[in-house]
DNA sequence: CTGAAAGCGCTTACAG
DNA sequence: CTGAAAGCGCTTACAG
């Protein structure tokens, strides 16, 4: 007497649209739908079959399958990257230049951290299982490039200081990072503080490393202040912290690993009463558009974010292309003098 | 004479492991090699060829193929978070509150625009191609909602103001304009300018509206400059471009959409010699770590975004589970008074 | 408890 | 130019 429970509702909504109902609503076979979807027609499918197809995707709203369509063709349409910190408004164009390279064809997608961690090995693995059809890693830290092993087309982003078969496209930072101490020492600076980024990854240790050097050989004195996280407030507070002991040690200028870094410097010292850049001089690295427009401006090592990731995305479709495009690329940089250096 | 051309190179590397594989080596079927990987073998499988498989996997490096098992499954194990704005700091705790809770299970991957940008009805296509088990819509417009008819599961983020079926996490932005205008009319301000956003998401039309009502209700005149990028140098430029005409006018606050944006009017005032909060009281809404410590302080509406963030993977778990989980969630806002706005 | 088989939705040689 | 068939790497009833 009891009717069999009705089967389960599958995921509402209506059925999938598959390229065999395309197929059987044109009157072809499924795979002349899968020739003219991806545009594979040329001196293979009539031109009224193409039609057909046409009208019938149009018709039913289909779209290929991503899940099917990478399964049968051995990769999927996607090119992951994977940056430690999407909050840095600097990161966002470099995203924009990847975007412009590579948005046509394929579809990008971010993988983030929290704030200042580097992914964990578990999160590539998984990251990997999805076949993405290439991969984009900002700012790497050694250890995770280590564990990457990744065997589809990769190619690093600001990787400066990574000793890597890995094509790469990087900013000159190490010249950088001279410049500014050639230039402070110009002004006559003789201590000087640097206040680095708590994230670990190369790009911040060539930083600091090839600025301490040139300094060092300039016979300026560099102390380091404690490493913050990428942010104003941070920044500041830790500028408020120091600078009474700093200024008693007779540093006269604060280096810092990032723009966004030195807006909290800057913004710390004039509430102390710092005159800016009589009593104290203040740099960063990456020339933000608000560098610029700051009072004073800001000046910075000044790194090209949009054509790095314009370059790294082509370099990415080589690879993806089949090219073999090993090596790497250096951009230049360049120091920005502005009214925080200069009285 | 002629050896056959060696066939092409396989993208290099070792050849891909597959489950066959495993099952060979542990001297099992494939299918139990997918109930040991799915921790589906209760009952189903022996303690020893549990043993076998774990084995061998682990000998193998051995890595469920995510195409394989979602074509098979019919979903993937990604989610995918859409969002317009990743490089606003506020948007990073949302991100750290969606991790927590369903980063052990799933890929948690960001689509991302070009800053300020709403995403296409394209780039929407392509992400359900990839068949997400589940989606985040973070601050999306009504434009963007009409168009996405996704049937996998979703949740919105800070739709405030979006008539929609879809579940979804909000703020009480509303409440928190009304209580920013109350404490203005309280201090006695009898005009004030609001600087909106360009980002075209319902919440900073909530964000205006709400305010500019209960401003209204109150006998506050509201004065609108332009909107700018969520940026604290566009904000500045704007600020000094509209000072002066405001101050003639008798504007003695700016409300601004952002934190963000607030600090670039606060900076800018400083260089104008503006003193605050004597001569202009400034407020923001989000409540970034650094308007607590900024100089001064910064009075804001207070939103929890890490809470958010919880709540919606939270949500998005129970419909992924086959959960109903209907209707729209409204966490509270409050309103944080600060030096920017008490004498 | 176990494995053979069908099927997820495509794409790509292959034979015609 | 066209379609039937095999296969991509899994998972899930099903029969045993």
């Amino acid at each position: 007497m009891q009717q069999p429970p009705a089967p389960p509702a599958r995921s509402a909504g209506p059925a999938r649209v598959t390229a065999a109902m395309v197929a059987a609503r044109a009157g072809v076979s499924a795979a002349t739908v899968s020739l003219v979807t991806n545009g594979k027609t040329a001196g293979r499918v009539s031109a009224e079959n193409i039609a057909k197809v046409e009208q019938a995707v149009a018709e039913l709203g289909y779209v290929v399958d991503g899940l099917g369509s990478s399964l049968a063709k051995g990769r999927s349409n996607i090119v992951i990257m994977v940056a430690p910190d999407v909050s840095n408004p600097f990161f966002a164009n470099v995203i924009a230049g990847v975007r412009r390279e590579i948005g046509q064809d394929f579809a990008l997608l971010l993988s983030v951290t929290d704030a200042g961690r580097t992914p964990e090995p578990a999160d590539v693995r998984r990251l990997l299982a999805l076949r993405p059809a290439g991969l984009l890693i900002d700012a790497p830290s050694a250890r995770f490039l280590a564990e990457l092993r990744a065997t589809e087309p990769t190619v690093l982003l600001d990787a400066a200081g990574i000793a890597s078969e890995t094509p790469s496209v990087n900013f000159d930072i190490a010249g950088g990072g001279r410049l500014l101490a050639a230039h402070l020492a110009e002004q006559g600076h003789r201590r000087v503080a640097y206040l680095d980024s708590t994230t670990g990854t190369e790009t911040f240790r060539v930083r600091r490393e090839a600025f301490a050097a040139e300094a060092g050989r300039l016979g300026l004195d560099v102390v380091d202040m404690q490493a913050t996280t990428i942010d104003v407030g941070t920044a500041a507070m830790e500028f408020a912290r120091a600078w009474p002991g700093l200024s008693a040690r007779g540093a006269t200028a604060v280096v810092c690993a990032t723009d966004t870094q030195a807006y909290g410097v800057l913004q710390e010292a004039r509430v102390a009463g710092v005159e800016i850049p009589r009593a104290l001089a203040v740099t960063g690295f990456d020339d933000l558009p608000y560098s610029e427009t700051s009072n004073p401006g800001l000046t910075t090592v000044h790194l090209p974010a949009l054509e790095m990731g314009r370059l790294a995305g082509r370099r990415l479709l080589e690879l993806m292309d089949g090219g073999a495009g090993g090596g790497a690329l250096t951009l230049d940089s360049s120091l920005v003098v502005r009214g925080s250096t200069l009285a």
